[in-house]
DNA sequence: GAAAATAGGGTTAAAATAATCCTGTTTAAC
DNA sequence: GTTAAACAGGATTATTTTAACCCTATTTTC
């Protein structure tokens, strides 16, 4: 219950390493497995999740790779997981229509909506700047 | 990711089914599984899970079944999960000793660990008693 | 044209979750 | 004291989700 995927992590990760190599650096995905220790191609599929939400650019071609373009000083936690998850559900609720057999007398529902907004409160309140200062720190 | 298991919802359904029911009224879990819409045997594994942690009392035999025997006021969210789903885990960084093969270099694990005693304070924050108030509203 | 890299669809493997099965124990009622 | 209703809980199976891998295409430098 309520754990992060690798996929995140791997995507984090990558994030972070991008940005301490600077911005408009271009790093290869392979690089970023080595030096992370993860798998080559999942970690690619994070980057290409990464890069469709306009959080990485990519470079195609030989010499190519993922890099920061721009600051990432605004870019929050909350942005990485929406690029690598999705639309967060903490519940079932309303995500298919059968996805619960009490939907119309629920009695949580509010609850835990406000639940999810706050867990993403956390989330959009980190941003990428910050966390790489409690690194170096 | 970030999703709260269904066994969860089934408890913490449970609890302020119980709960409305009042304190002291032993209920079956075939009342509380039809009422809920539950599968009766997974929701009895629920109901045990909450009766081991103390949240709940159990009453065997004929007449049997479960209820409230304390005001659940102090109760929280936290409590039920912890009852249902164990200590929470929202990295593997820990769990076991081949959790991640960047253990030591992790720069994450800071921000990981300091997010999750905030996301456990959101479910600390919840009493069922508050819960309870705001169904009826 | 060859090689190195991203892009991405599709499949398989592994793990976690949910559900079910089955047997035992307790207890009220008769 | 036998029966039936209910909890207790171990074990197994099914389902779903997550992670990993495979394979082919496209892009681009040399």
């Amino acid at each position: 219950m309520l754990q992060v995927s690798r996929k995140f992590e791997y995507g984090l990760h990558a994030v972070t390493y991008l940005a301490t190599k600077g911005l408009g650096r271009v790093v290869t995905v392979k690089e970023m497995a080595d030096e992370l220790g993860f798998s080559q191609e999942f970690l690619s599929k994070a980057m290409q999740s990464l890069k469709r939400a306009g959080i990485a650019t990519s470079v195609q071609g030989v010499k190519g790779g993922y890099m920061l373009d721009k600051a990432i000083t605004e870019v929050t936690v909350a942005d990485i997981a929406l690029a690598i998850e999705g639309k967060p559900h903490l519940v079932r609720c309303g995500v298919t229509a059968d996805c619960c057999e009490i939907f119309s007398s629920c009695h949580h529902r509010g609850y835990m909506n406000t639940l999810q907004y706050k867990i993403q409160d956390l989330l959009r309140a980190t941003t990428i700047h910050a966390l790489l200062q409690e690194i170096e720190r």
